[in-house]
DNA sequence: CGTTCGTTTGAAAATATTCAAGAATCGTGG
DNA sequence: CCACGATTCTTGAATATTTTCAAACGAACG
């Protein structure tokens, strides 16, 4: 699905701004090298397809990112995939100013922004490296409570934004080991699932126990770790 | 190794250079934030040591590369190890002037240095989390191999600076299966190694087309890919 | 209400790890 | 320059983990 099949009216800054379907893609390899992507609203992926149906999800970009062509990784088929419905802003480098806001009002600090970005691509890159299966679907479900749950008489609830198959390409899992970590977690009643798409985290502060990485999401995202029991 | 035992004389910029020898480490974590490392020469691993004797180098960095505080993963045991004697400057990203210049003369771009490396960043999420332990292999030589090597009559020739600890520590393998794997690689006759640490690529082209990510390294490093025969 | 797609699960296979022993290499000091 | 000890590397066999394949199940959609 090429880039200019998006939706795309006229925005603020001299940019361009997307309104994404979910599953739409912005098909990276043929933006300017200069591009930048401002993420208002939504959820998308950053991924990789590699020969023999093999795609790996490097990153998971949420509101207030802020991702470049150029920081992209240069395999041909990269590009953003909306998991949400999901508000972009495409500009180009040279129009973004300092006193630019986001439509959340905050002033956009680039060099911060980019930094964050790095410091959760080397913390995936440690995930998918060095944590086996159970503690990267904890790592996965912990940054999903972090991101996008609101806390619930019944514990951290949220909508879950990406597929089996996603969630697996990104923690470089194949989607049946995936399902039976899943299944796993829910029968040891450290997250109930009321369907599919929607996870409840019954026990945080066991789940942070479950990874190592508890501490540095944590401190990625600005909160602090649930004290253990 | 505290960062202050680093042997430190003062350098241009308000900076500080640091001469590091083999094996010397700069402990992330108790640098400041806004703390930019300059590589001026030499090798170093940007990597992260995790409970249980588990270790995950994320990024190999080379002369000209720029890694800041900020965007290094906020787990506790992050720093850069020098993987050969190493000239780094540390200075504050105030402190750096968009006139400043590298020891090699060329002027710095902050933005491109922080996008090529986020780039490079991306591709080892890729390598690790889908390729096969061989491709990661062939991966890595052939990264080593533009970045390091020189050619010879005999091929690419260079210095291997990872232990084959450290090298497993990169592509998220354990260093048995990473010496089978090189070991085959000799066999195979693709690859020989006059010593350990030195490392002849016989047939460059052979070892691109063992990697589905060979363009995208060249793109990073600014080569084009060696002509299949 | 049937079809389709995504998910779950079991059994077999492939792949990577662990452990332990042995070999090669490196550094040090004679 | 050689010998020794320490370290790093290699390799085989057993084990563990993950993947593959196939079938069944379930939810979503027309």
């Amino acid at each position: 699905m090429p880039a200019d099949e998006v939706v795309g009216r006229p925005a603020l800054n001299g940019g361009v701004r997307l309104a994404l379907r979910r599953r739409q893609r912005i098909a990276l390899h043929q933006a300017a090298p200069d591009h930048l992507f401002l993420i208002e609203s939504g959820c998308l992926t950053l991924d990789a397809v590699l020969p023999q149906e093999r795609r790996q999800v490097t990153m998971i970009l949420y509101a207030g990112d802020i991702i470049s062509r150029a920081a992209a990784p240069p395999v041909g088929q990269i590009g953003l995939t909306a998991m949400l419905p999901s508000m972009v802003q495409r500009v180009r480098a040279a129009d973004l100013t300092l006193d630019m806001h986001t439509a959340a009002r905050a002033p956009i600090d680039l060099a911060a922004t980019t930094a964050r970005l790095a410091a959760r691509s080397g913390l995936h890159t440690i995930a998918i490296g060095r944590l086996t299966g159970e503690e990267r679907m904890a790592t996965l479900l912990l940054e999903m409570a972090l991101y996008l749950g609101r806390p619930t008489p019944g514990g951290q609830s949220f909508e879950i934004p990406l597929s089996r198959n996603d969630m697996a390409d990104y923690m470089a899992l194949n989607p049946d080991t995936l399902s039976r970590l899943v299944s796993r977690l829910r029968a040891s009643g450290l997250v109930s699932m009321p369907s599919r798409s929607r996870a409840n985290i019954r026990d945080l502060a066991a789940l942070e126990a479950m990874t190592p990485l508890a501490k540095a999401l944590h401190e990625l995202h600005g909160t602090s770790v649930t004290q253990p029991v």
